[in-house]
DNA sequence: GTCCAGGTCGCGC
DNA sequence: GCGCGACATGGA
């Protein structure tokens, strides 16, 4: 099953893709140039699906297994979910005009980035950013790994793909399961914490990613969260296009120190002041300073 | 063994 | 509102 889906005018795959780390991490995988990027998505039907996706000029190509056919609404679900995780309805006209004004930045625009893949759901996107903080990338990778292999559903009985797990399917498990087999230390309670908060309806997390609802009750909500802090806030507001946080953490502070304070680092008040004159685009002007 | 990693929590002041 | 130790785990 082929599916073609209009690309705005300004795109760029493989920035959109690589530009932040998340391609790296499962279910997410990719082909060695780097012109296809996969994932196993477990639909709303239940219904297990592989998506291959890549760029055909003005469209973006998403094959499915030609075993399964899809319903409607399937085809739909996947086009959604494809169209929010390259960020194909957002707007970065504004920014790019920044750029425009910017004499590093302009190559920003010329070569079309600015999006930064992102998971289909919240969920998902937030489990992963719990999962980088405090600890090294190669465990960020090891644990997810963990995670989706040991949770999700198997693509099929020959494979070795799974989809990312609902949070439904954390809470199966026994509540020591994260941290005794997945291995997931100190952050096992978080996440546990996260899946029964979105399985009561405490938590309604898709509601978010609409525009319309303002930053403030973003913020609001992810403060609830317990393993989010300003670092992660940053990270999932981001991921929800919103870009007025910066991410300051070690890696932001090694930045610029190098860059802006020949080696020595300013007190937390000034970094935070750091590309304020770029507004609501402070954390994108950071990532694309590095 | 000891230190630390793209931090955060919970406490005490 | 701030400073501080604890936190699981694996690699240097």
């Amino acid at each position: 099953m082929k599916k073609l889906i209009k690309l705005p005018e300004k795109f760029n795959f493989s920035a959109t893709t690589t530009d932040h780390g998340w391609y790296l991490l499962p279910p997410f995988h990719h082909n060695d140039n780097r012109q296809t990027l996969s994932r196993v998505e477990e639909l709303s039907t239940g219904k297990i699906v592989m998506l291959h996706i890549k760029q055909d000029n003005d469209k973006l190509i998403v094959e499915t297994d030609d075993k399964k056919t899809l319903t409607s609404k399937e085809s739909e679900e996947v086009i959604r979910k494809v169209t929010w995780m390259f960020r194909l309805d957002e707007d970065f006209s504004a920014f790019y005009k920044m750029c425009d004004d910017n004499g590093d930045m302009q190559k920003i625009v010329t070569e079309s980035r600015g999006r930064l893949l992102r998971s289909p759901s919240i969920f998902e996107d937030i489990v992963k950013t719990i999962l980088t903080t405090n600890t090294t990338w190669s465990r960020t990778i090891s644990m997810t790994t963990h995670f989706v292999t040991l949770l999700g559903e198997r693509y099929s009985d020959d494979s070795e793909l799974f989809a990312f797990p609902t949070p439904e399917a954390v809470l199966r498990k026994d509540k020591h399961f994260l941290n005794d087999t997945v291995k997931l230390g100190y952050r096992s309670e978080y996440i546990y914490e996260l899946a029964q908060n979105l399985c009561n309806g405490v938590y309604d997390l898709d509601a978010l990613k609409k525009t319309e609802i303002p930053t403030e009750d973003i913020v609001h909500q992810m403060r609830e969260i317990k393993g989010v802090g300003p670092y992660a806030l940053s990270i999932i507001l981001m991921l929800l296009g919103r870009y007025d946080f910066l991410p300051v953490d070690s890696e932001f502070k090694k930045h610029v120190k190098n860059k802006y304070f020949a080696g020595k680092l300013p007190p937390k008040k000034q970094l935070q002041q750091l590309y304020k004159e770029w507004g609501d685009y402070k954390f994108l002007a950071y990532w694309f300073d590095r």
